[in-house]
DNA sequence: TCGCTTCTGCAAATCATTTGCAATAAGGAT
DNA sequence: ATCCTTATTGCAAATGATTTGCAGAAGCGA
């Protein structure tokens, strides 16, 4: 981890973390990508990539049309519906749905992880663990089955005592 | 499978399953712990108990209804999403939400699982890995949580040849 | 059986998300 | 820079799942 200035630090530093610096920050333009994508670039679509693109909190669609809004307050959140739906389809953007309430959104990496909902807070916290990534592919094998997808949220309470849950910086 | 009668049989018995038969179905009858919860045992709520207490296979909300209304035709949906509500919140039935679609329902069974949802059929395969368990345990005490709930669900699809998935019988 | 509540059926209300449509704006071609 | 075709937008209405208000119906302890 080292002098993690990046965006992604609140990215579970443990926890067989696999996301080398330099490969982190997949800040490829989303609004390229799109037009890449053969779609149009928008205004809105450029306001709706980049506040996507700033965001590590996993908002949902209402807050990120908020945040557009905020940018041109012209922007219907029926096309901030439509335009995420767009980048997920083409695999710009993930998307969630945690228990309950509206489906939360954040830029794709490439990189694989799951997460941890602080249950007090709603805080989103991201890790990977390569031991529970094996050990779901062999539990569908022994089923009969080969695994294409899965979802695996914890959700949890801080531990008191234990100083702001490890986002420790530095070493 | 074989002289497999156990309604339960569909527990996927292998990966650490640890449900000794006779502790398996917990079949403390539904309508009565509704009425020890303090609630009225009307007609609907014992068609509805008793729906849900014979079923194994995860059925939607309009599934059961339809299976309740097949036995009073004046059952409405409102009292079975009020019923079912009811029984999840004194614990006697729990609801997930698979990708996609309406909550699902199940007789809870005070043994914890895991689901693997087959891709091609929609059915949903019953599991235990208690390897998997610890390991969520350890993720969120290494983040400075206490593991409070989660949420694992496998999405795959049959393995061909592998004759039906692994429901293998006896031994 | 009586009476007090708790329930139920029905319709309307919520909530999140999608969609029809006319007006508007990309962006490749002049 | 100006056209022109066609994708995209804003708005309102539509969906789909689940909840809720309300008046009448039904539990159940006395
Ligand atoms: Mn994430
Ligand atoms: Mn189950
Ligand atoms: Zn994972
Ligand atoms: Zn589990």
């Amino acid at each position: 981890m080292g002098e993690n200035v990046n965006p992604h630090a609140h990215f579970a530093s443990i926890c067989e973390l696999h996301l080398p610096d330099h490969l982190m920050p997949e800040t490829a333009n989303l609004a390229d990508l799109c037009r890449k994508h053969g779609r149009r670039l928008t205004g809105q679509r450029r306001i709706i990539a980049d506040v996507v693109s700033a965001a590590h909190d996993h908002p949902d669609v209402i807050e990120i049309h908020r945040r557009a809004a905020a940018i041109d307050p012209g922007i219907a959140l029926s096309t901030v519906y439509r335009t995420l739906r767009m980048f997920a389809d083409i695999g710009l953007i993930e998307t969630h749905t945690f228990e309950g309430g509206r489906a939360r959104v954040e830029q794709a990496t490439g990189e694989h992880h799951d997460h941890l909902i602080d249950i007090t807070t709603g805080k989103v916290i991201e890790f990977r663990s390569d031991a529970i990534e094996r050990l779901q592919t062999e539990i569908a094998r022994r089923l009969g089955y080969r695994l294409t997808g899965h979802r695996l949220e914890l959700y949890a309470e801080p531990i008191p005592g234990r100083a702001s849950p490890v986002r420790r910086k530095a070493r």
